[in-house]
DNA sequence: GGTTACCAGTTCCTTCACGGAACGCAGGCG
DNA sequence: CGCCTGCGTTCCGTGAAGGAACTGGTAACC
């Protein structure tokens, strides 16, 4: 809901939180991520009510993270695509899955499965340092202020 | 707000949103992960209404993610601790961070640097492949059906 | 011994966002 | 013509967020 705006904080996650931090925004990525692109498509995968999805898909078309564009002209019909800004954003969804996946997943499993298209590698991904290379968490990491604090 | 409730899909990405998806939990983790870790001091770091925290604090200690732990008797007082479930959600965080400094930072530049402690690295972790050690991102990944499915 | 301050909430009220269903509209199609 | 599909928009009732006041137990100050 977030009447409070968190876009004026000095936060970088607040800043995030701004863009994709509304119930279903995540979702409606995923979504887009996995190739259901159309309204209704995405309307009827998810449950959500047409007019909160008309809400969350302009203000990500706004945001930068979604592209509108017209798939056939007659009849006009459009369709939404990730922009380089939303698919950065998508790397967000690949740790959400990473922990649900460890903590809420029943034992049924994991519902999907990533594979790595390059290696054939089927798991998670892991956070390196880009440094030393060495598995990171969050835990292994101090927080400096920055300049822009 | 989050009147649907994402707990039951079949979908890690809805499960974590469960969790800390509500509007304030993921700032209300950060707090705690950079030592904001008492009632007031939080709040009065968000500026998040005392009624608002009280619900968010409840269910994260609910669902496993944070501790309630009393660090005075008398009077007793509480503080929040991350439970091992919830700092390996920290790891979330960091991403955000990522996007964040890298598309929504003024020229001002990030507020908060990440340094690993390890090595000394000041700059931002790596999603790489477990099995290659390939640098990866969520476009280079094909989403497959799991057991859980 | 009375007052003030602190900490961790709880209660109450107003406002606004969500959910759900109906409606709109434009362009094929039989 | 009547119906269907795709992509929304409008309307209404409920409930969650915001904000401020209040509680209650303890300690510190004057």
């Amino acid at each position: 809901m977030q009447r409070t705006k968190f876009g004026d904080m000095a936060c970088s996650i607040a800043r995030t939180l701004d863009v994709i931090g509304e119930p279903w925004s995540p979702l409606i990525l995923r979504d887009i991520y996995v190739g259901i692109s159309r309204f209704d498509q995405i309307q009827g995968d998810l449950g959500i009510s047409r007019k909160v999805l008309t809400e969350r898909l302009t203000w990500l078309v706004e945001s930068g993270v979604l592209e509108r564009r017209q798939y056939t002209s007659r009849p006009p019909r459009y369709e939404y695509a990730l922009t380089g800004k939303g698919a950065e954003l998508c790397d967000l969804l690949l740790i959400m899955v990473r922990w649900g996946d460890r903590w809420t997943a029943g034992k049924a499993g994991p519902p999907v499965l990533h594979r790595h298209r390059a290696c054939g590698h089927v798991g998670h991904v892991e956070l390196r340092c880009a440094n030393c290379n060495q598995p990171v968490h969050a835990t292994d990491i101090d927080v400096l202020p920055g300049p822009g604090s």
